[in-house]
DNA sequence: TTATGAATAATACGTTCGTTTCATACTATC
DNA sequence: GATAGTATGAAACGAACGTATTATTCATAA
């Protein structure tokens, strides 16, 4: 054990399977193609993660668990500049997005099927997964949702859900198709434009839930 | 043949396996479970339907088809109601995303896994799909576009289309996950709720893209 | 240097996959 | 009612799956 350069058989696992995990999903990648492209023997999979499951799981883990817990602490900061005043929205959803997005500012290529991984397994989570993803979503889902209701203190709460429901839609079908941008948009925006979407989806997101909105008063 | 009331194999295997489709996704189902859940011999997948990629892009297709043609037909129509003048947002909005929630209304519960398999399918296209939906939405989203735009003629293409990313990622997003909305909400809001789904959705997209937001003007 | 535990490699296990084969049962036409 | 074409059933195919086994190599401490 020591810190070689070249990654280790474990790294190369987690970095060859997060990218075919996202690119084909659970089901549609075998361990035969993981252990292929990261060069390691077919038996190293089961000997360092245990089964195909718990490798799942793992690199989904490592990658969710620092940006929650940044989120978590960057909501504390700016709770405590703002005093007894609620947050700001675009600095809620700055404070929300920015760590996820953040990923696709990775040097290499790996952040981007990160993000798209987390995209698409947050949408459709698999059965071994929901009690993980319960556990883990709920203190940031809780804290935010309660930072952004001082905003909506009198709209009904299913409103406020459905709300924020289609926010947290946008954000995710942005994470997974974030490299499909330019193919989607016929040539006008770039694949894989970290910057663009983090300011963008802020400011949509602001105006979503900014009161006045002829939004709250209608249907 | 002839129009029996027990409905005929080839039914009932597209039955079984668009709700199969629709929770495990196409790796994860497997030619088996849709038989056995048909009650109709392993090889009658086969026989009717090639193989397993023909059934699952004709299970899309007979939902998709229909739909889009609606749209098309609705969007005729109500540009033909207003002559010159721009189709209201929220009218424009309404001709998109009825038909697709209408899915929910079906009377017995297998709308709703269509909708979900739509959902699901459409944000990470498969392979073989791929020509097939780009074929297949080219016409809706380039008619739709279009008269959204009018309302935004100024707005730059590359800020209208993340907008309308936004919007197309909430609704794919509901659709493929209105079954778990109870859970999602911690029980403030029903699953499989078409007429909320649609009605908010319709009001939240109308909002997005109402001019004099200082969306527009911001950033 | 040798002994010891960890990591890697080669290979095989038992299952299950999508698909095919071929025999049998059905249905309509003459 | 014989016949032809269509549909179904039972069984098997080779391939690929996740996983386990066993042997070998490697690194480190005695």
């Amino acid at each position: 054990m020591s810190h070689n350069l070249p990654p280790r058989t474990l790294d190369r696992i987690l970095i060859a399977a997060e990218s075919l995990f996202a690119e084909h999903g659970f089901d549609g990648t075998t361990l035969r193609q993981i252990t292929r492209e990261a060069n390691v023997n077919l038996a190293a999979v089961n000997y360092h993660h245990g089964d195909k499951e718990s490798l799942y799981l793992e690199i989904i883990r490592r990658r969710i668990q620092p940006i929650n817990k940044t989120r978590l602490a960057r909501l504390t900061e700016v709770e405590a500049e703002v005093g007894d005043r609620p947050v700001p929205i675009n600095v809620l959803f700055q404070v929300l997005a920015e760590p996820i997005f953040g990923l696709f500012g990775d040097a290499d290529t790996q952040g981007r099927y990160s993000a798209r991984l987390l995209g698409r397994s947050l949408v459709e989570p698999l059965p071994f997964m929901e009690k993980f993803l319960a556990d883990e979503f709920q203190p940031v889902m809780a804290r935010f949702g309660q930072a952004l209701r001082r905003h909506e203190p009198t709209l009904p709460p299913e409103d406020f859900l459905w709300r924020y429901s289609f926010v947290v839609g946008a954000m995710l079908h942005t994470l997974a198709t974030l490299h499909r941008m330019k193919f989607l948009t016929r040539g006008i925006c770039r694949d894989n434009d970290q910057a663009a979407a983090l300011s963008r989806f802020v400011q949509f997101a602001t105006d979503v839930f900014r009161p006045g909105l002829p939004f709250a008063g209608l249907r």
